[in-house]
DNA sequence: ACCTGAACACCGTTCAAGT
DNA sequence: ACCTGAACACCGTTCAAGT
């Protein structure tokens, strides 16, 4: 099937959020982006929360992809560090799509709510597959990757907002962090296997 | 001078935030609270963005005020462990202020700028207090204040949104990450002062 | 100096009606 | 099954006018 009004129902809301932020989203102005009258979204969608709650989920399926395509590319610590790198950036670049994607929800989709946790898990495996081989130390791995996620997400948000720091280089900042906090993770040198 | 309407106005703003999010906070429902008309605010704030820019910028400086006796009351590492705590708190009891506090601000008003950037320094100055005392590692406390920031503020905003974990406990689980990055920068205890 | 009431443009949502 | 046009309630903001 050619595009079809719902998916050009969320390419013009994305557009939308992309050019001016979750304020700019109108249900009237994506009916008129896709060619549609003002609340021809009502037959596609209950109401605008749940066209804002497909979009974040569709991006959020695309951002996961990328992150798994790096898991199969590079060495484990390596696709680790460039999976965070990734996510900060694409905070950065898109912050309202980052804070549709991370933000609080009255009813959150099931949709949304299944691609967070697969984002989650995918980050966990990473994370497990550093331990194993041997170049990230070996706590608790759920914890370590909600430690580094927590990292990355604030250092990004906080930079998004222009908080980071008075004399702050953006995201370069947002990476230095990211790895601070992986090299404070890596195993002890000293320790040899018997 | 008593309240004034200046005052009742934020409070009345600060109530709606709080009880129904940023979407609650309606200039008519502010002046009907405040016992004025629907645009009476417009006599004291440009507009709704200035008035919200005004209560957060208050909030921040109420903030800060808790961190600095916080400061007062223990020892270093310790004041910057319940510094950081706190911070995680007000963040998951009030998130609407957070959000508010913590946000993108297409024009960010000089009171709230300030309030931020003192804030920082205070965190900055308690993570060199701990560095002094030995109680924390020594790399560069700007670096350190802005990694503990995030951790802080990413793991109560994941935490707020419930992306913390599947099985995650909320407020348990930030504070657990907070005090895992705190481990983590505890100086190496073979470190012998010659 | 501070406030009110009417008015305007805009938005989410609903409904009756069309094909 | 999908779409349109009119209508309703609500909101931010402006303006003329009041004290």
């Amino acid at each position: 099937v050619p595009p079809g009004t719902r998916d050009a129902l969320l390419d013009a809301a994305l557009a939308l959020l992309d050019a001016g932020g979750a304020a700019a989203v109108t249900l009237r102005e994506v009916g008129t982006r896709a060619g549609v009258s003002h609340n021809a979204p009502y037959k596609h969608f209950a109401n605008k929360e749940a066209l804002l709650g497909a979009v974040a989920a569709r991006e959020l399926r695309r951002q996961t992809d990328v992150l798994k395509a790096l898991g199969r590319r590079s060495a484990p610590v390596v696709a680790l560090r460039k999976a965070l790198r990734h996510y900060a950036a694409a905070a950065l670049e898109h912050p309202a799509r980052f804070k549709l994607i991370s933000g609080r929800w009255e009813n959150e989709p099931d949709e949304l709510r299944e691609a967070g946790q697969a984002s989650y898990r995918q980050l966990v495996a990473t994370v497990q597959a550093a331990q194993s081989a041997g170049e990230l130390s070996g706590a608790n791995p759920d914890r370590v990757a909600a430690l580094l996620l927590a990292v990355a997400h604030g250092a990004a948000d906080i930079s998004s907002a222009g908080h980071l720091s008075p004399t702050g280089k953006g995201q370069a900042d947002v990476n230095g962090l990211i790895d601070d906090l992986l090299g404070y993770l890596k195993p002890a040198v000293a320790k040899r296997r018997k």
